[in-house]
RNA sequence: GCCGAUGUAGCUCAGCUGGUCAGAGCAGCUGAUUUGUAAUCAGCAGGUCGGGGGUUCGAAUCCCUUCAUCGGCUCCA
């Protein structure tokens, strides 16, 4: 007999050899039901499973990860399933279950395209197959005999990857007639596939590699319910409501003019307006928390390009550098703000007294972005980081790391950025080539940003390898409407720069120094923080950044007091108060004029219950709802304002 | 840059397989209306159907090309 223990640390006895899902049954059948996959000695594993030692359990119901990881993952091998139905020939690169979904990458063949009209006849047939209820079946293979499999089938794409994995540890899934070469988890069966969506298709170089072939990615949803999916669709589609670009055309907050140029966004009145106040409320703090402003210009000689190295490791990918009256002469958009900053650096003297120097700029810089990748606010060919250098003693840098990390954390919550995720990227160890600067100083930086993130309660995930050349890195990430990933804030070590630029202070020892240099950005850019910052409001801007608001105050009597309690609530904001006296004048003025181009009007009144109200009306789309006062309060985020203040 | 899709008035879109197909609603303008929680009434104006080339007696509709946008890939100082 072997013992098994669950989670609640209870042990029970079990033949050997018993099924993740027998197991399951025991407990009650309605237990197997509702699991998808069990994790077994840390080993996330099919139900239909023998477990032959004694283990630990833990069973995978839907809102695990791992049971809709397994879930995905075998309704992948079934698209393929239906993919290999009707088209044959057709060869498969990998089909991974994803956040949402799953995508399988397959190489059609010569002429023949898949394009998104063809998906509903594939998620038939993946329905009649899933119909079925085939049972996905596991086997073990040797890699030799994994080799010939699929260089017999003539899949290409499959034996690279057999080649790369060791003997022993090769699994197959079969699925009906389909077998693939697989670590699995999978289903038992296909059964619990019942609602089923292909959502896009698009091509993906194998492996990732630019060089390599284009294949075509299918992506795809499923669900164990057509009511979950139904959901899952109507959740996607208030998703795109609040897509950046559609808010920002709706509140004319900015646009774009092919005749400018594409990826060069135009901040209208209002989006200039809302910038604005990021840029204040932002450069109040800095100067609280002793930064200096500086400020430098657009463009910069070829040769500080050269002396920074970013000439040589990305001119290609730059603006071309313009020429000068002056032969030989020649200027280059300003693709970074850091050289620069050097240069304001080395233009004075330093003692280890003065440091750490913490200079901060709005500086707009411009980078040649590939035209395929340009996307509305988030991904331009110009834009304003909220840039800042500090130059400090090695000694320092912990500390000067955490004084980040808290101003960061300071202006996201301050901002209503709850949702982020930060992530510590150091080097390849197993590629100090790559790098410059020391050993030694790595360790050093390296330490010292996951001591600072741990001082700092900062929950981080750590990716080895993902470091820029010339130091480690720390990054804050912000999902957008659809689950994008987009970087804002980064915190970088730099080792490169002050070398390059010949930067010293003068320590207690009266000998020269190299200070460490630090680039960090809160923001990221003004441009896609403020395209998350819609996304994340869904449009309702905090109301101290939402240009234009305007309150009406009924001028009754009855609700006299109560008006004046909300506008001293609101107290000297920027929102421009009408009264509204039921007068035909008036009236006609705030209806004609006044209203027409404000995103919100916040209407005083009284529900029937005789509690007095706000009601939020969003332009163009009506009434939001009356809200009492401490909703109200809350749904403007009006209590960070106070902080502020 | 690559794969796929899309591109009709300021916005959202209709226009099926080429022949009154250049349309609607909203927005705009003019006038009327003043009714307390979006869209009252009447009238007017708006588009060489993304650009260029081609096929055809005839193209928004078919083909080629180009530009832009969307979904991805790659890249991202």
């Amino acid at each position: 007999m072997i013992n098994i223990r669950f989670p609640d640390d209870s042990v029970r006895q079990f033949e050997p050899g018993i099924s993740s899902l027998d197991i399951a049954r025991s407990i009650s059948p309605g237990l197997a039901r509702q699991i998808y996959a069990a994790t077994v000695n840390a080993e996330v594993r099919d139900l239909g499973r023998p477990v032959n030692e004694d283990a630990d359990i833990v069973f995978h119901k839907w809102e695990d990860k791992e049971a809709r990881d397994t879930f995905w993952h075998t309704s992948a091998h079934l698209m393929a399933y239906a993919l290999e139905e009707l088209y044959p020939g057709i060869k498969f690169g990998i089909g991974p279950a994803i956040e949402n979904g799953f995508y399988y990458d397959v190489d059609t063949g010569e002429g023949v395209v898949i394009s998104e009209s063809d998906l509903p006849s594939i998620e038939k047939k993946m329905k009649e197959l899933a119909g079925k209820n085939e049972s996905v079946e596991r086997t073990e293979i040797s890699k030799s005999d994994a080799m010939k499999l699929f260089t017999d089938k003539g899949d290409e794409y499959k034996t690279e990857l057999i080649e790369e994995l060791e003997d022993g540890t090769i699994s197959l899934y079969r699925l009906g007639k389909f077998t693939d070469l697989c670590r699995g988890p999978h289903l038992t069966d296909t059964g619990d596939i019942k609602a089923i969506k292909l959502l896009s298709v698009a091509g993906a170089y194998w492996r990732g590699d630019e060089k390599r072939k284009m294949m075509t990615r299918i992506y795809g949803i499923t669900f164990p319910k057509q009511k979950m999916l139904d959901e899952y669709l109507v959740m996607l589609e208030e998703a795109r409501k609040r897509d950046h670009r559609k808010i920002g055309r709706e509140l004319e907050l900015f646009s774009f003019s092919p005749r400018v140029g594409m990826g060069l966004p135009l901040w209208l009145p209002r989006g200039a307006d809302l910038r604005q106040r990021l840029i204040d409320f932002l450069t109040a703090e800095l100067k609280r928390r002793g930064y200096s402003i500086v400020s430098t210009p657009h463009i910069g000689n070829v040769e500080l390009y050269k002396t920074s190295g970013h000439y040589e490791k990305y001119g290609a990918d730059s603006f071309r550098p313009m020429n000068t009256p002056q032969e030989g002469e020649q200027f280059m958009l300003k693709p970074m703000n850091c050289p620069h900053h050097c240069e304001v650096y080395n233009a004075t003297q330093h003692s280890y007294k003065d440091l750490p120097v913490r200079m901060a700029e709005f500086g707009t810089v411009y980078r040649y972005e590939q035209h395929g990748e340009l996307h509305g606010l988030t991904r331009v060919r110009s834009f304003t980081q909220d840039d800042a250098h500090h130059f400090c003693e090695p000694d320092q840098m912990k500390e000067e790391f955490k004084k980040i990390i808290d101003l960061v954390q300071w202006v996201f919550k301050s901002l209503g950025f709850n949702i982020y995720t930060a992530q510590i990227s150091l080097r390849d160890p197993e590629d100090s080539e790559k790098y410059i600067g020391t050993d030694e100083n790595w360790e050093k930086a390296q330490k010292a940003i996951i001591e600072a993130a741990g001082e700092k309660n900062l929950e981080t995930t750590i990716v080895e390898g993902e470091a820029a050349f010339y130091g480690p890195k720390l990054d804050f990430m912000v999902k957008d409407a659809i689950g994008r990933q987009w970087q804002l804030g980064t915190i970088q070590v730099d080792y490169n720069l002050p070398e390059r630029f010949d930067l010293n202070y003068t320590g207690a020892d009266n000998q020269k120094h190299r200070p460490v240099m630090l680039h960090r950005a809160i923001f990221g850019s003004l441009e896609r923080f403020v395209a998350l910052l819609i996304e994340s409001t869904a449009g309702k801007l905090p109301l101290w950044l939402s240009p234009d608001q305007v309150i009406i105050l009924p001028i009754s009597e009855k609700y006299h007091d109560y008006s004046k309690k909300v506008l001293n609530f609101l107290n000297n904001s920027d929102i421009r108060t009408l009264i509204d006296e039921r007068s035909e004048k008036i009236g006609k003025k705030i209806r004609d004029n006044e209203l027409k181009h404000i995103p919100y009007m916040l209407v005083i009144g009284e529900n029937e219950e005789n509690t007095q109200t706000v009601s939020v009306r969003k332009q163009g789309e009506g009434d939001k709802g009356v809200m009492k006062l401490q909703e109200f309060v809350e749904f403007f985020k009006l209590k960070e304002k106070e902080e502020f203040e």
